[in-house]
DNA sequence: CCTGTTCTTGCACGTTTCTGCATGTATCGT
DNA sequence: ACGATACATGCAGAAACGTGCAAGAACAGG
């Protein structure tokens, strides 16, 4: 990771979550504090933060802005990506979900490879807009805005009339027991209806899903071909995971 | 590889991924570090990327912003976009086309402001994701690039189920002898599509639009309700679309 | 075809920057 | 007040950087 790219994280985990600990951070990044320490002395010198006993706070303090625009995703969510990228084959038919990963795939599909995307998102298709290899078809029907996909009766019928050779899932928890799962019902049976029409189901899982899970299932294990994730090879969870017969993709 | 072709794939990568890191490139390319350097050099001399220790990261933020900001309508279609957004009813149902003046009505639609928005275009759809009043409903299909809507037989399918009070309908041409025209056979099939299910279609006509005609026609005037332009109220155009019986509400 | 010029590329060298560790100091919670 | 934690500073190794230089390719003109 870029020294200026780790400034520019902090700057986004500081307008996201209102504060920064140095001791996470540094554990979640894998440097040691004192670099950490010294990034944000110099964003407090450029005034971009306020620097306080055991981290930073925002140099305007109430003001914290949940839906900061990230223009990139963060590193662990675009390796995943660019991994997922890779399994779409030229002349291929894949299905994107919505969410923050998924876009990022659709970012990381090489310019020039022609193949056929097929979402629910008008958030992945506006992206693909100047993509000019992908053939876009949009899914259509009611838009869920706390997930900016399409849902419902009319998505999951559209659904039914697409094949695809591969369909790359995005869910909010991925837990060995509580196994995919995502924070809304119709979100939930859309991505089903999805993974029923594609010959091979990937989970887009980046590190920060792995060992969580949400209030709906999404599939069980059985249901997908194999998960893409930046988590250490060797934690925990993935262990389980692999025990449980799931390919594990690793993006790193 | 030639250099201008390692540039393009400098610039290439960095828009897939965010950031670009000098040695991984440079063994991918097979080439020397300073020649990356050198390129990323004069990139950032350009300002197509911002050059830190490492490798480069996007031009800042605040450019990207800044270019958003350019993407603002240009005051006569804002205007025009005010009147067609004060056409919808608290509790209504309006179809939007897609275009930019389209984009600015989605915008221009007041945040409380409770209604159903039908469209066959993603960048409206994501536009209105963070309108909290409005309802969206997606049309589906095959996305046209160029006009950034889906159209084709899958999305007049989808549009025929649906039923709206209002159709504001964006065209590239209104002319009085042409009549309402676009520049692409399926888009205007399309459009015609979306005009048969609403109880009153108006033409958004920003005025650069006004005495100009496309290849294909959409509609005869017969199929309008009225026009929404921001052009002199006596320009000649104007006079003989109200002639022809067109009512045209003036927006300025 | 030959020659001089220009541009590109890789290498060598000295310089700058980054990072982690060690040391001593300051601050916090109890 | 005391232990624990966080901090600043200095230092050293590693990595990245800029510059100058020379070899080679591409090119234009004779």
């Amino acid at each position: 990771m870029l020294a200026a790219e780790r400034r520019d994280h902090l700057l986004d985990l500081l307008a996201r979550e209102g504060k920064i600990v140095a001791k996470d951070v540094a554990a979640e990044l894998g440097i040691s504090e004192d670099s950490v320490r010294r990034d944000l002395r110099e964003l407090a010198a450029e005034g971009r933060c306020q620097r306080v006993y055991g981290g930073a706070l925002p140099v305007s303090p109430a003001v914290v802005d949940y839906r900061a625009r990230q223009t990139v995703a963060p590193d662990g969510k675009r390796r995943v990506a660019a991994v997922a990228a890779g399994l779409v084959r030229p002349g291929g038919v894949v299905i994107l979900d919505g969410g923050t990963t998924a876009l990022a795939v659709a970012r990381a599909l090489p310019p020039e490879l022609a193949c056929t995307v097929v979402t629910h998102s008008p958030t992945v298709a506006a992206a693909l807009l100047d993509h000019p290899g992908a053939e876009v078809f949009l899914l259509g029907g009611r838009v869920f805005k706390h997930s900016a996909v399409a849902c419902g009766a009319a998505a999951v019928e559209a659904a039914q009339q697409v094949s695809a050779d591969l369909f790359l899932l995005g869910v909010t928890g991925v837990h060995p027991e509580a196994g995919l799962t995502t924070g809304d019902a119709e979100e939930a049976a859309m991505k089903r209806a999805l993974a029923a029409r594609a010959a091979d189901t990937y989970v887009l899982a980046s590190s920060e899903k792995i060992g969580t899970a949400s209030r709906f299932t999404v599939l069980p294990w059985e249901g997908i071909s194999g998960l893409i994730t930046d988590a250490a090879p060797h934690d925990p969870v993935v262990e389980q995971l692999r025990a449980r017969g799931v390919e594990v993709l690793a993006a790193d």
